[in-house]
DNA sequence: TAGATTGTTAATCGATTAACAATC
DNA sequence: TAGATTGTTAATCGATTAACAATC
């Protein structure tokens, strides 16, 4: 379940403050979610609340841990050591969550051998026997959109199915393989989607006058007349 | 909506092709969706397709772009210039899509004179001039986790209602301002616990035992009962 | 006209949430 | 016992998708 990192990130905020026992009603409101759904998922796990008491904080947080894996050791090997590659080998949320960065790799001479983060830049002629040799179960793809495709296959092929990507690419996996996506950009541009609503009050009154813009050649003047026409309400 | 950035990625692609036509089933194969939701999507847009024909893609191009709010040019500030600030600085997705690194700011005096990405870093207390004088509308904050409601309040103070927060807390913000969350360890997170899950065929069988280590003091014998309590099956 | 494909309706599915019996 | 809060049911809501009439 997608929520439980949230659910552990606002336990670990109560463990801080030495509060020992919680309700659904105040941990919902510390995650940002409804109290009914937080109960729902959290009964997913077990029964591990008490009846008109609440959950206990420390007991919930161990249980919340290793149902997410947490209590392990997970090897993570980075390929791509660009700026966000750099960044993310440097990024202490890992380590303290059991995510162990095994590896940085690229494919740029000029960065291989030198040191990030206490580790030395590898070669990505090494990917498959660092996988390997190093037990590694997660990779993050950092790489630009040109070699992800490429970096995945080779990563899949040697075993690798959950995968952390960074490329603003789609990449194609074979069944069972995991892949998650973050994109920068696209996070922006649902902001600018909203931020633009939110000035123009929706974006139709200014439809007609944009596709008149529109620099197209076949066909427009009666496909403009699809951008202004009615059947359309002013909402989304 | 939230999949319009996807399917731009994949008509640019097309674009890049040549491709001047393209059905809704192979565009939403592009995309990995659903061809009846991508059509879906798009109606709300307007009518452009043609039927018998599919969507010419230079078209759809700009008009996902115009509702996308990229034919505008969205001023960002980014708060925070530690490695992700500076990987946010560097990255290349954004200045095509429409959006300006206007400004980066950070508290610390050792970074804050220095030049990034053409840009020198500006101290934080000029955050509210640099919102005033350079039109952002979006601020990225990328600072640590205590630093960031602290420069949400003054941010959104200061009229902003567009934030991508890195840090990992969630931000308490007024009605209105729209706040999108990337945090790379929860994403971290959520790999693992399905990687946990394969290898494990779920973590059921494991919960005893697992609840017999549980460190724990107060009326934990009682609990462990729960934990390893019939009403589950072994899914999600 | 015949084939193809959109735009949209209606059915389905899953997720969310209110409500409450169980029970601490 | 009385008050509080969980775990779960049932209702609600919204999102997804199959199907097809409209129409190029």
């Amino acid at each position: 379940m997608a929520r439980l990192p949230l659910y552990l990130r606002a336990l670990n905020g109560l463990a801080e403050r030495g509060i020992a026992t919680v309700s659904s009603e105040d941990l919902a409101v510390g995650a940002g979610v409804n109290s009914a759904k937080l109960r729902k998922d959290l009964s997913h796990l077990g029964s591990y609340g008490t009846r008109g008491v609440g959950y206990d904080v420390d007991y919930l947080i161990y249980q919340i841990s290793r149902e997410l894996g947490l209590t392990q050791d997970w090897a993570v090997a980075i390929v791509g050591v660009g700026n966000l590659g750099r960044a993310l080998a440097n990024y202490g949320g890992f380590v303290s969550r059991g995510f162990r960065v095994a590896s940085l790799l690229d494919a740029d001479a000029e960065v291989v051998g030198t040191g990030i983060a206490g580790l030395v830049v590898e070669h990505i002629d090494s990917l498959e026997s660092v996988i390997r040799e190093r037990a590694v179960s997660i990779v993050v793809i950092a790489t630009p959109a040109a070699a992800a495709q490429e970096v995945c296959n080779r990563v899949t092929a040697a075993g690798i199915t959950s995968i952390l990507n960074f490329a603003p690419v789609v990449l194609t996996v074979p069944d069972g393989v995991d892949v998650r996506k973050v994109d920068l950009s696209i996070e922006l541009q649902i902001l600018a989607f909203h931020e633009q609503r939110k000035v123009t009050g929706g974006v139709d009154e200014t439809a007609a006058a944009a596709a008149d813009q529109w620099p197209g050649t076949v066909g427009m003047s009666e496909r403009n007349q699809g951008a202004s026409a009615p059947p359309r309400g002013g909402r989304t």
